[in-house]
DNA sequence: TCTGGGGTCCTGCGGCTG
DNA sequence: TCTGCAGCCGCAGGACCC
């Protein structure tokens, strides 16, 4: 459960389904997502308290289900407070392979509804369905068949908001959870926003949430009746302005199908914290390494790689380059990650974490191909192309740098786990 | 209580350029 | 040639989302 959807703990559900005239924006969500995957191929585990997360000393929690949240665990909770909140709970690693496949199937019936699919995660998606009402019904009706069709085909249930923008059909999706349809009709929204608390608006996290309070704004109406100006001046220009529309329920955004990835990148957090230099470069060549590949996988190439350094205390630096040419090389990306290591000045500062992401991204077709002076033309692009072919072919982690394989024993010691399998 | 991993967006600042 | 200014871009940090 997020943040937001403890804020909305499932209450009496709502009744009859309002009037949908002019709602054609849907928010899907599927319940406790990751829970009912995997109580697709665990049905004994039906009604217990089941929780999907890392297991580690550092692991949190990903998902839990609707039994586990009576106890109080919720997504992004450490699993070591979840297991004492409740120590009958099931633990499962996360398998996003898996879940990647389910959603998939979800995506399609949703596309077989309308092409204006907007996915904003593997679990949930917004569609524009005003295109679909003569060949499909209204709204509502659409609501309930989509609903029917993701139990049918994947076992598993969902809950739908509908209303007119993105935003409040969202808020309704969660205050119908789990297994629910909602719809808000047009000229019910101050009614159904304005009661919620501040910290349901999309855009309020706990750091908003507290300068709010300080002025004496608790509810989506208080925020309503305020002026903006005096929103721009505590929240910043975007934000102010941005949360005065949506507590009047103003969000003009449209349902835009397929946007493009603006970066990709990856992170780990260490069982323990690090703070040899050695092990760091190898880890930012594992880092990198993935990357690339998933650059390579999606066609695609950035021109700023960046790196992501945080202090045992949880403080946080980032620390980026910008390349004069856009790459999806897993070795440029590697070089431009230690460079950026070795002047960010903590080279010998324990870590609890290190990430490396690419951004700026283009398609890989666009992009020239800079070559180094004296490189030769056939070389590293061919060389992790053909690691790319091998990985699928034989797996990932078939083929990989020396230096991962070389240290891989070493490198246990110091992680105190099992390797990830995808290096 | 002690905080994952994948992202997006905004703000502020400084350097560069016309 | 120097200065001031505006606009753009790159960078860093932080808030937020699921």
């Amino acid at each position: 459960m997020s943040r937001k959807q403890q804020l909305h703990r499932p209450g009496p559900q709502p009744g009859p389904p309002g009037d949908d005239m002019g709602c054609t924006v849907l928010h899907v969500d599927m319940d406790a997502f990751f829970v009912s995957v995997e109580l697709l191929e665990h049905p004994d585990l039906r009604g217990r308290p089941v929780v999907v997360g890392g297991a580690g000393p550092r692991g949190v929690v990903a998902a839990a289900s609707y039994e586990a949240r009576a106890y109080g665990v919720h997504s992004a909770m450490p699993m070591s407070r979840a297991r004492r909140l409740c120590p009958q709970a099931v633990v499962l690693p996360p398998r996003h392979d898996r879940y990647a496949a389910v959603s998939a199937g979800v995506m399609e019936i949703f596309r077989s509804v309308t092409p204006l699919v907007e996915p904003l995660a593997l679990d949930e998606a917004f569609l524009d369905v005003a295109g679909a009402l003569r060949r499909l019904g209204r709204p509502a009706r659409i609501g309930r068949m989509i609903r029917e069709q993701v139990f049918e085909q994947l076992g598993i249930t969902c809950s739908v908001g509908i209303a007119s923008t993105k935003f409040v059909a969202k808020l309704a999706s969660t205050r119908c959870k789990p297994d629910g349809l909602l719809v808000v009709p047009a000229d019910g929204i101050n009614g159904f926003l304005h009661p919620l608390p501040v910290a349901a608006l999309w855009g309020v996290g706990e750091r908003t949430e507290q300068i709010l309070k300080r002025l004496g704004l608790h509810t989506v109406g208080d925020l309503a009746g305020t002026p903006v100006s005096t929103l721009r001046r505590e929240l910043g220009e975007a934000a102010g302005v941005h949360l005065h529309n949506l507590a009047w329920g103003r969000d003009e955004r449209p349902v835009v199908a397929g946007s493009p990835e603006k970066s990709i990148g990856a992170e780990e957090t260490f069982d323990h914290d690090i703070g040899d230099p050695e092990i760091i470069r190898r880890e930012l060549l594992r880092l990198s390494d993935r990357v690339g590949a998933r650059l390579r996988g999606s066609d695609q190439a950035g021109r700023t790689v960046a790196i992501k350094l945080r202090r045992a205390d949880f403080t946080t630096i980032t620390r980026a380059r910008t390349l004069r040419e856009p790459t999806d090389l897993a070795r440029e990306i590697y070089a431009t990650a230690c460079a950026l290591y070795e002047a960010s000045g903590l080279e010998h500062v324990p870590l609890r974490l290190v990430g490396v992401r690419v951004e700026n991204l283009v398609p890989a077709g666009t992009a020239s191909w800079q070559l180094a002076l004296g490189e030769p033309e056939t070389g590293w692009r061919e060389a992790e192309q053909a690691m790319d072919l091998a990985a699928r072919r034989f797996g990932t982690g078939a083929v990989r740098p020396a230096a991962l394989v070389r240290v891989e024993n070493e490198c246990d010691a110091h992680y105190g786990k099992e390797r990830p399998r995808d290096s």
